[in-house]
DNA sequence: ACCCTATTTACGGAATCCCGTAACTACCGG
DNA sequence: CCGGTAGTTACGGGATTCCGTAAATAGGGT
């Protein structure tokens, strides 16, 4: 089991609250931060002080202050991190329930367990703990059909950036011009009618607003 | 000081959480309710056990499960509570900082103190524990100055309903007759419009879908 | 009662979106 | 070379949104 595992969760009274799961799992030397870049060097420093972590666990998002800070989110510390430290195993833990954020997590930086913050968000880290410890990865089950989904293959690149650019406050006559800019194909103004009522069709929204709200959703954007 | 506390939160790691933080405010006798329902009812029981709570931390929103639940968030439940217990000393605690949101609950129900989660929740919890003892209330200071500036830039749960709409695919002319059907006001077409134009200079918004995209992912909606 | 102000409602024209139809182009197999 | 097909582009008209102006309504204060 661990030994010596940090907590990294803005908001203080979740810390308390995660601390207290590592306790009942009986892992009691256990470090907290409330800032990714505090993390970091809290890592780092446990190193070269020979009492490395061997678990990690940490939110996604992280409220700015007036603190400078350099890593701003939980997948930039994972990000900086698994260079140096590649076998550290990583837990984290959020609100965020998007599998398309979920996926890339799993696949691009291999993190160990993905929980969802929730009514039963104790109960999974505990499981995601154990599951750990034998090697195996965990997933709540909000997202734990993130990696088997080929669901929405039907989908493409194309379409994801078609419908970025609508969220982002485009009209479609901008972003047919804007295709045209970029040398992407199609970009003529019919084509781009044509893609969005496909992609109405295909996840059966009323109009352009609804198309964004469900993607987002799905976090496929 | 106060002898035995009610927490409602659905989070089961936040609950710990501040559990922890009424231990270190020597406050031993605290129960825990996941669900608003439960947290009434538990109420009610104390009461007629002669073990009535002096004290309740409430979060202000629930997420719904399978469970059937009939009421639906803090603010219900605190409704739902004043008339027979107008003197219970209440604390809504939650990510919600909307000035106009603790306004109402302050100036509607009498609450004691409103704290936003945050980095510093579980001191600001003491430190509002410690206001209500002495019967003065609390505000976190991100929400401190909402009851004397009357900030016209705010968002209401009108413009939260709104926006919620427009996210499920309703056209403003479908909107406008659900409001009136709901006796909603205003609920004219022409105000739907102004409103929605009002939130897309506030949200430095280009268009409706926009306005969608931004607020999903300020998690307004 | 009155004025003053803020909110709600109404209306109209321009822009944009929505949706069907149809033409044009590219590519493939025969 | 030709026919078939999928993908792209074009166009038109109705619906909806966008945006400015203005009238009606509701409250508050003197």
């Amino acid at each position: 089991m661990f030994k010596r595992a940090l907590v990294v969760d803005d908001h203080d009274v979740v810390n308390e609250g995660v601390l207290k799961v590592l306790q009942s799992n009986n892992i009691l030397d256990v470090a907290k931060a409330q800032y990714c870049d505090e993390a970091y060097l809290k890592i780092k420093k446990a190193t070269l002080d020979k009492a490395p972590f061997d678990l990690l666990i940490s939110d996604l998002s992280f409220k700015e202050d007036y603190k400078e800070s350099k890593i701003k989110s939980g997948e930039e510390l994972v990000e900086a991190l698994k260079p140096d430290y590649p076998t550290l195993p990583i837990i984290i833990y959020s609100m965020e329930e998007r599998l398309q954020k979920v996926r890339s997590l799993v696949n691009t930086y291999g993190i160990s367990a993905y929980v969802c913050k929730g009514r039963k968000g104790a109960v999974e880290l505990s499981e995601a703990i154990h599951q750990i410890s034998k090697n195996q990865t965990y997933l709540s089950p909000q997202v734990a059909n993130a990696l088997n989904s080929n669901n929405n293959l039907e989908i493409d690149d194309y379409d994801i950036e078609l419908i970025k650019n609508l969220s982002l406050g485009l009209s479609q006559h901008e972003i047919s011009s804007l295709f045209k800019s970029q040398n992407v194909s199609p970009s003529s103004l019919s084509s781009i009618e044509k893609r969005i009522n496909r992609l109405k069709d295909i996840f059966k929204a009323n109009n352009a607003i609804h198309l964004v709200a469900i993607t987002k959703d799905l976090g496929l954007i």
